[in-house]
DNA sequence: CTACAAAACTAACAATTGTTAGTTTATTTT
DNA sequence: AAAATAAACTAACAATTGTTAGTTTTGTAG
């Protein structure tokens, strides 16, 4: 039963994700994940504990993996503009693999409640390394001098809104993705 | 007491528009809203008829402005990069004046109700002049040969998202943004 | 000062919310 | 086949939701 009891719950979880996408948190009942997946809203609470607990697990999850990434990839010993385009393609890889994940934790991460400073603290991290990779790429002459919360802001906030565009089925392959948004970002200010 | 009745009614829906920025239109009660005003629910109805009647308010106002900004760059006699400085200018004048409106507008337009269908026309009708002020350029040999979709999804990201940055006070000033962010994504896809 | 309208209030409503209790049906283990 | 566990169900709860009705207070105009 083990398996079984597994599908189930992950099932719960990707339906919710799909309809935290599509409407918010806030605006989704228990009454309509529970009919998404085809059972009553009660049924609900023999695979998860709470609402709550079922956000929390989606958003934590993905924030998790995004952290450990980009520390891996800091520490690497190449040059910058190499760093970076290794946090592209993992942005793009992440998102693709999740992508209602992806719209959960970018919207609905305020309706966090136990684990609300646990997450904006990877988000600092995160945000943090970037900001270190890419001052590393001006330091050494990588990267022309921009400014550098202005680059930050509009990278990561086009990575972070991927999620947005990546579903729209095979329009974009991931390579082209990969390849196109790496030039598209980076091309104008490397040196 | 026009002017007075303007001013509360005005009120309510700038303090309306930061309560949604933070939670969202569907976490947000009515209660909320009164008590952040100073007033009860109830006495909100004195001045609007409805909480869907609030969201529709502020964001078709900022959605009719933006289109109707494009249509009158996209009908100047320039060339297109001009045209598409025109559009980042354009967007981050708008969204400086009314961030949370802006912020709305990008999370809780899948709440209309009445207005949903007429706004998504002007999204389309705001993202197909936008798309042709691009090809505009690649035709021209402005632009650099790159995936037009790419390109368009990029910018149009980074500038819908300003909201977030923006209201940052002071941290950056507008001039220097209005620069900076041309220069960022413009200069790697010029000729 | 009186009269009137604007805008606040209290109280309540019907509907909907997340969740629990208790029970029945399916499935697995022995 | 019997016993045990998992997972569905119905029914209900207390709280909260947007909104209305009716009343009182406030401020302005005559």
């Amino acid at each position: 039963m083990k398996t079984n009891t597994l599908s189930r719950k992950q099932e719960i979880y990707r339906t919710a994700a799909r309809l935290f996408k599509e409407k918010g948190y806030s605006a989704v009942t228990m009454r309509d994940l529970a009919a998404a997946v085809g059972i009553k809203a009660a049924s609900l609470y023999n695979h998860i504990s709470s609402k709550q607990q079922i956000l929390s697990e989606i958003i934590i999850d993905i924030a998790e993996q995004f952290t450990e990434g980009i520390d891996t990839i800091t520490h690497q010993k190449t040059d910058a503009v190499t760093k970076l385009k290794a946090v592209i393609t993992q942005h793009i890889t992440l998102t693709a693999d999740n992508p209602y994940g992806m719209a959960a934790l970018n919207n609905d991460w305020m309706h966090l409640e136990g684990k609300l400073d646990y997450y904006l603290n990877l988000r600092s991290q995160y945000e943090n390394t970037f900001k270190a990779i890419v001052q590393e790429g001006k330091d050494s002459g990588e990267l022309k001098d921009v400014n550098v919360e202005i680059l930050l802001y509009s990278i990561l906030t086009t990575l972070r809104n991927l999620y947005l565009w990546i579903p729209k089925k095979g329009e974009l392959k991931k390579d082209e993705l990969i390849k196109g948004l790496t030039v598209t970002l980076l091309q104008g200010v490397e040196k």
